[in-house]
DNA sequence: CCTTGACTTGGAGTTAACTCCAAGGTGTAT
DNA sequence: ATACACCTTGGAGTTAACTCCAAGTCAAGG
């Protein structure tokens, strides 16, 4: 599979793709003999998740030391938990924020609404 | 209210919030005689409104614009609705995104539980 | 064979959202 | 009255995460 298909595929740009390589994020992906990237499924499964984190905000820098502890020969099981547990609480975190902000939206649109509907200025 | 009393309150610096009225994502704040912000009732909402909205993800700029509206003339209600229900659609888009990366977390750290349980090395 | 479109690299440029700084004013406590 | 913490402004600097570019390679169609 090519970039261009991958990304295609998964809803981001080669560039990125590239540069999530560059910067660890993803391990480096198989290439053909002359050099071309060649998705395979393991690379895939790395590709998705990658854009799966980061589409919930996790930052780079995370996911780098994350896979950096995946390579290392060393027993790294507990900080990598850690470091999953620590991602999901700042996750959940998140999705309240979005919560939040859903309620306040939610009333403002009704207010909006009756507003429209009976022709009042509505201030804000 | 000072400007430290209102970033104590709502978790932020008083940098972003002068950085926020200059860049026009909440009115000016009042001023003392002596032209030093003091936060009234009125202010501390968009205060209010700026951050959750912030931390809900929403650009700058989309605030900005909000406000322009309020502030114009011109019967703005129903494109302030537009922006309210295009705001919605997009956070409920990053919930759900936060809710995918959080289903495959719980699996992750479930499989890694049951790996340093049985000293299974665990691929990734 | 030649064109055309997609691919490669290293490196530079961009954007959003802060964040910091210098130089100075304010106001409460010793 | 003087120290001290906190406030003001305009402007410059930083950071994360892309995004673009130049110069070149590769593979399929006519």
């Amino acid at each position: 599979m090519t970039i261009g298909e991958v990304c295609a595929a998964y809803g981001v740009t080669p560039d990125t793709l590239r540069y999530y390589e560059r910067a660890g994020v993803i391990p480096r992906v198989t290439r053909t003999p002359a050099g071309i990237r060649d998705y395979r499924e393991e690379d895939l499964r790395w590709v998705e998740k990658a854009v799966c984190m980061r589409d919930a905000g996790v930052p780079i820098e995370l996911l780098v030391r994350y896979i950096q502890l995946c390579r290392d020969d060393r027993d790294t099981l507990r900080e990598r938990e850690e470091i999953l547990k620590q991602t999901r609480a700042r996750i959940v975190e998140a999705r309240n924020k979005c919560d939040a902000a859903l309620a306040r939206l939610d009333e403002k649109i009704a207010a909006m609404e009756t507003a429209i509907a009976t022709g009042t200025p509505a201030e804000f």
